[in-house]
DNA sequence: AGGCGTTTGTGGACGCTGTCCACTCTAGCC
DNA sequence: GGCTAGAGTGGACAGCGTCCACAAACGCCT
């Protein structure tokens, strides 16, 4: 990521899009290390190996970077929950392949969020609003949405096409389950049950999904 | 609060333990408008009335100034949660109050976070590590537990006591519902939910109290 | 080919922050 | 009634985000 000192003479020597790119990469950096205070404008230039103005070129302010880097991170979070959903075996109408699933997405929730804290935290700091979520119905064609409410209610919707789920049951249930698990990533992330141990916090995650699978059947 | 310009003589004028408090205090109203990161140390010691470096006569740093501000948070929100459980009439075994009474905690909860986004946010902004939390299991004497998981231990284990919930349900339920709430209340303030309106947010925390209800049937 | 405007990066500066040091004055103890 | 510890002051430093004026490279147009 650091290539401080090409030592060419100043102006652009870098290809087009290579300093944008190259900030936001390096604020990815700094975010996974130490969250979204630790995206600091001066030190990202210093990464890319530019002077600190040079980021006004391609960002209104911090808030914007930081934005960019948010968005990467949440995006992140979403490819690793695609990724594990599809890597569950059996169709979409299979009852039991549409359980895993649902697991699979709350499993991979809680371990973004463990394995990857700055990241997690950066996701859900978004400076300003930032309308990652469809406000509250998506449209009834809800395309891809790779965001962690998205695919949440894709799984739902299987879940429901697979007849483990009753329809009526059904509507709204994405939000307290979404609440849970990340309450639960909150709360032994940065929050107050952040130095509980590793299987005690094993143990509060495996509560925490019998508990929803409980509100659910 | 703020009472600048006393026009004395330097030296101590104030009573023992003013600046101290005075700083608390001004973080406080610092954080109730902007947050954790609000709480900026130059800034309090001008609406106390003194010099920066004043703070560091009561204060190691500015960390340990925010850690007295999220402290005094939290208070504010145990007691208000304390204040609301109080004031359910009816004792200890009926089954209708301590129903009531867990309505109540995860009410007040929300309501904080609602509407005093700025001291809540505070209150799980803890720089360092600060245990306000029995590691996971109290010790069999859980005297006053003012802290929202020592109210929330208290509620449910008056439920049982009134026969509302079985004995078996409830070992370390207060963690998924804990989680549930504080989810709730992080995405719907802070969170990517943070714009929906009113009531599609009294909606929210509707279904996610059936939701809970529902796990605990 | 050559000129020119737009884009992109530079250099220097400002005000703000947290923090350190040396100093002073006050209050309370012997 | 002096002395010592505590509490507040003043000045300074580095680091941060941000603004301004300037320079160089790109690429388009003639």
């Amino acid at each position: 990521m650091a290539e401080a000192a090409e030592s060419e003479s100043p102006g652009r020597r870098r290809p087009r899009g290579a300093v944008r790119a190259g900030l936001i990469a390096a604020g990815l950096e700094l975010a996974r290390a130490g969250g979204p205070d630790a995206v600091v404008l001066r030190e990202a230039t210093r990464l890319v190996g530019v002077v600190p103005n040079a980021a006004y070129r391609h960002f209104a302010d911090r808030d914007e970077l930081l934005a960019a880097v948010c968005t990467a991170s949440m995006a992140e979070l979403g490819d690793r929950m695609a990724a594990a959903v599809a890597q569950v075996p059996g169709d979409r109408v299979d009852p039991e392949a549409a359980f895993t699933r649902l697991g699979a997405i709350g499993t991979t929730y809680l371990r973004f969020a463990r394995e990857e804290p700055g990241w997690f935290a950066t996701a859900y700091a978004v400076p300003q609003q930032h309308a990652y979520i469809t406000p509250t119905e998506a449209g009834p064609d809800a395309e891809e949405d790779r965001g962690p409410l998205g695919q949440l209610r894709m799984a739902l919707d299987n879940l429901v096409e697979a007849g483990v789920l009753s329809a009526e049951t059904r509507p709204g249930v994405e939000f307290p389950i979404w609440s849970g698990v990340h309450g639960l990533a909150v709360l032994t992330g940065q929050g107050p049950l952040r130095d509980v141990g590793d299987e005690e916090r094993a143990r509060l995650e495996e509560l925490l999904l019998l508990f929803i699978a409980k509100g659910l059947g």
